[in-house]
DNA sequence: GTGAACCGGGG
DNA sequence: GTGTACGGTTCAC
């Protein structure tokens, strides 16, 4: 057998012979390696929890589920909420049999419940694995072709380019291992499309695409373009040497295939390109009879549906429309590439209005190479602006355990939603199921007073100081063990102020737990900071600190999220009740310490010093 | 005031 | 795809 090492990029499954395989793509690493590899596992199977609604006769649940076309039935022991509970596990032959089937399940007299039922197929396959994206994973097994042909599509002129070696295929035959991590450098390569645009916004039924331009974290930098300014003695050449002038759209889409093979990156960005870009190129691609072969398999993008939106998916390779991220993590009130550029980077960016594109473009001469620039510079913005952004989700990738393509477009609730499904595979819990939409419009029918505000004394202040407890919440959750599992009603407990729940001592809650390691995570991540004198580590080490403090800090709030799967009203208010009466005290104490409150808002306050009282 | 509808950003 | 955002603002009554 073969020992492969690879950092495991994407993830998802194919059908053979009825059967689901999984596909593990990764970039290959150690001596003599090189390019992508695609590592496909057969051994894997769907599952789901069902719990019974007469404990004492499991055996009659099995018998019923017996009449389904199943795989297998099995007694397994959960913590349900605190409470060990015998459950069946049952194993499907594929994963589109659950959602056929669960109804049915569901419906059997011998069945309360069935848990687990909606936790797409990769992501059990990752978490029951213990393998986290982005990190190492060794396989051992056989390759089934490792072909290394240098033979590339017949050229249509431009310079020489060494094609990427083509993937490497992998059959595993032991289960894959995680190791020791380290974050390996990713390459990316952003992109960015122009279009031809007489009529306002394109249509992509009617205006060509013009240019594509690119940029890459290793200095790759170019732009493709169907029409060349007259000054150049080369018909084919440009005085800008970043142009490539091609004949036709046709050849320009082609090319763009091309450089993304050649350029071979981990990463693709772009901006906007969930919702502009790539469907603009798909439409344009299907059109002109253009083969869009940008993933590692050599398929076209693939449109998955987030929300009511589309987000694009290059196979093998992370696509991540940087868009998304500056709108979840930049408060601004425009999020254009223009704004965000300048909020980062202080400076300006070249900029053409965008109803004026064409009038560059027919101009020619002068204005189109300003056109040039200005599109190289938007991709180099682009390069410039994930290099900023990423190094977060790439982090959050590591800690949260799920593809780099979900965390990017994951909000933190949902990042800490699927950090915990994780917690709760390795410690035995069944997972809470989503809420139903009757359980929704009831969660959201019900709500929590919020935190204490104090009105503001008015009038200039000074010696301001600021007492911030937004990062005491975690605590109290601790402190005060309060978890949807540590809900009780017996005797020696923690008692909630104004509300009266009552929080179990011990053990600790799934939750406190959760957010104890976070903390402490960051703790140990801290000190290795101090101790560490490699820049490179010290920059990795503190994304992984600020990760960990983004998660940490996401939970208070989250039992109040209609949508979470541990909600819990109980557990909210209490959160905000011992919130306002530490607020409150702690303003008590500070003005014995001599300091006067004169504005106070849920996580803080702010006082002014006026020296020690007599 | 309140709930529904719309919008973002891209050219 | 073991699927269906989100939060802020404006609109219509």
């Amino acid at each position: 057998m073969i020992t492969k090492k690879f950092v495991l990029l994407d993830i998802d499954y194919i059908t053979r012979n009825q059967e689901p395989v999984v596909r593990l793509f990764g970039k290959l690493l150690g001596e003599n390696e090189e390019g992508h590899i695609i590592v496909l596992d057969k051994s894997f199977r769907p599952y789901i929890y069902v719990v019974p609604s007469d404990p004492s006769h499991i055996a009659d649940c099995n018998i019923h589920l017996s009449d389904l076309n199943l795989l297998s039935v099995e007694q397994v022991s959960k913590n349900d909420m605190g409470e060990l509970k015998e459950v069946l596990k049952v194993t499907f032959k594929h994963p589109q049999d659950i959602p056929k089937l669960r109804e049915k399940i569901l419906n059997l007299k011998s069945v309360k419940e069935i848990r687990e039922h909606d936790i797409p197929f990769y992501r059990r396959y990752i978490i029951d694995h213990g393998l986290f994206p982005l990190n190492i994973v060794e396989v051992q097994g056989k390759v089934l072709n490792s072909a290394r042909s240098s033979q590339r599509p017949p050229k249509t002129g431009g310079p020489e380019k060494s094609p990427a070696p083509k993937p490497c295929i992998f059959q595993v035959e032991k289960s894959p291992t995680p190791l020791e991590s380290s974050l390996p450098e990713l390459k990316f390569l952003s992109f960015d499309i122009e279009v031809y645009n007489p009529r306002g916004m394109p249509q992509s039924d009617l205006d060509p695409i013009i240019m594509i331009s690119f940029s890459s974290n290793q200095g790759f930098r170019k732009v493709l373009s169907t029409k060349n300014t007259p000054d150049s003695s080369d018909p084919n050449g440009s005085p800008l040497d970043f142009v490539e002038v091609v004949a036709h759209e046709k050849e320009l889409l082609e090319k763009f295939v091309e450089t993304v093979q050649s350029e071979n990156p981990d990463v693709i960005l772009g901006y906007n390109s969930d919702s502009f870009d790539f469907p603009y190129i798909c439409d344009r691609a299907a059109k002109l009879g253009v083969p869009l072969k940008l993933g590692i398999d050599g398929s076209s993008p693939k449109f998955t549906r987030i929300g009511f939106s589309n987000s694009a998916m290059i196979r093998g390779r992370v696509h991540i429309d940087l868009y998304s991220n500056t709108r979840r993590y930049m408060h601004l009130a425009h999020h254009t590439l223009e704004r965000v550029y300048l909020e980062l980077f202080g400076e300006g960016k070249l900029d053409i209005p965008g109803d004026e594109i064409h009038i560059y473009w027919d101009e020619g001469g002068r204005r189109l190479e300003a056109l040039f620039h200005y599109s190289l510079n938007d991709a180099v913005a682009v390069t410039q602006i994930g290099e900023r952004m990423l190094p977060l989700s790439t982090e959050l990738t590591r800690i949260v355990g799920q593809p780099l393509f979900d965390v990017a477009r994951m909000s933190s609730g949902r990042l800490v939603e699927w950090y915990l499904i994780r917690k709760s595979f390795e410690q035995g819990y069944l997972v809470p199921n989503k809420p139903s939409s009757a359980q929704l419009t009831r969660r959201e029918g019900k709500h929590v007073v919020g935190g204490y505000v104090k009105e503001p004394v008015t009038g200039l202040h000074e010696n301001i100081v600021y007492f911030d407890f937004r990062s005491l919440y975690p605590s109290i959750i601790i402190s005060k063990n309060i978890s949807p599992d540590s809900l009780t009603s017996g005797e020696d407990c923690h008692i909630s102020p104004e509300y009266g729940h009552k929080f179990l001592k011990e053990p600790v809650g799934f939750i406190p737990l959760a957010i104890g390691q976070i903390l402490q995570d960051r703790i140990k991540i801290k000190s290795q900071m101090k101790e560490s004198r490699d820049d490179y580590q010290i920059s990795v080490l503190n994304n992984q600190q600020e990760a960990l403090k983004r998660l940490a800090n996401t939970f208070y709030g989250l039992y109040n999220h209609s949508t979470f799967r541990w909600y819990s009203l109980k557990c909210s208010e209490s959160i905000t009740a011992w919130g306002r009466d530490f607020l409150k005290k702690t303003m008590e104490d500070s003005e014995k310490q001599g300091f006067k409150p004169v504005y106070a808002d849920t996580d803080g306050f702010f006082a002014t010093y006026v020296g020690p009282m007599d």
